[in-house]
DNA sequence: CTCGTGCGTTAGTAATCGCTTACATTTGCG
DNA sequence: CGCAAATGTAAGCGATTACTAACGCACGAG
């Protein structure tokens, strides 16, 4: 999940993503959109599949790539706790002002 | 906007965030939650500060910190049109289709 | 079997990151 | 003024990042 995170961090990542959101796409038609090398399109897949967020199909020569709306839903979930999980900040919150009333 | 993102791909910005969501903590009482040195904190502050997330108020020696809640809304909103945006997203695939017809 | 195509992988590079240690700055207090 | 507290800043370090260039490998066509 995090890594999935520090994956979109990356704009180019997330545009590619995107590229991937609800079609199988080859690797080559990915680099397309790009000014980079297909190498690094190539490596910006890798982490893209390591963080779970694309699955990666073999036919013949080429490697089309589609998205894993499993892992995003997972992501998005998880974010939107961040933003509305407000009882464990005000918990964390009320223990930092404790501290600094007893340690003074 | 794009900073914001990238300040919270990082898991303990993402805390430091979440301790003064709704309430000004001092850059000690922060600090105070990590094992980190105080500096590395500092340092997350600075992050946050730069990518609008937090905002800081002086008094004293004291330096407040809390979260910028227009900026977290506006990441959140950004965010959420990413997952949404779906007719970006098949423009540019039929444009890869597109393309490969024509290449060949 | 050999050659071109589609892609990954490796090696190398400049930049950035998260961290520590040491020093600087500001503020309040006696 | 002189010292202590709260905090930032600077310098340096090992790790990681995004990239390019070059090579490697598998597959399909001839």
């Amino acid at each position: 999940m995090d890594a999935a995170l520090k994956a979109l961090a990356e704009p180019r990542r997330r545009e590619i993503l995107r590229i991937v959101w609800d079609h199988e796409v080859a690797a080559s038609d990915i680099a397309a959109h790009f000014d980079v090398t297909r190498s690094a399109i190539s490596q910006h897949l890798s982490v893209l599949r390591e963080a779970d967020l694309v699955v990666e199909r073999r036919e013949g020569t080429h490697r089309y790539y589609r998205a894993k709306p499993e892992t995003v839903a997972e992501l998005r979930a998880f974010l939107d706790d961040y933003w509305t999980s407000g009882l464990g900040r005000l918990r964390v919150a009320a223990e930092a002002a404790e501290r600094r009333r007893r340690d003074r």
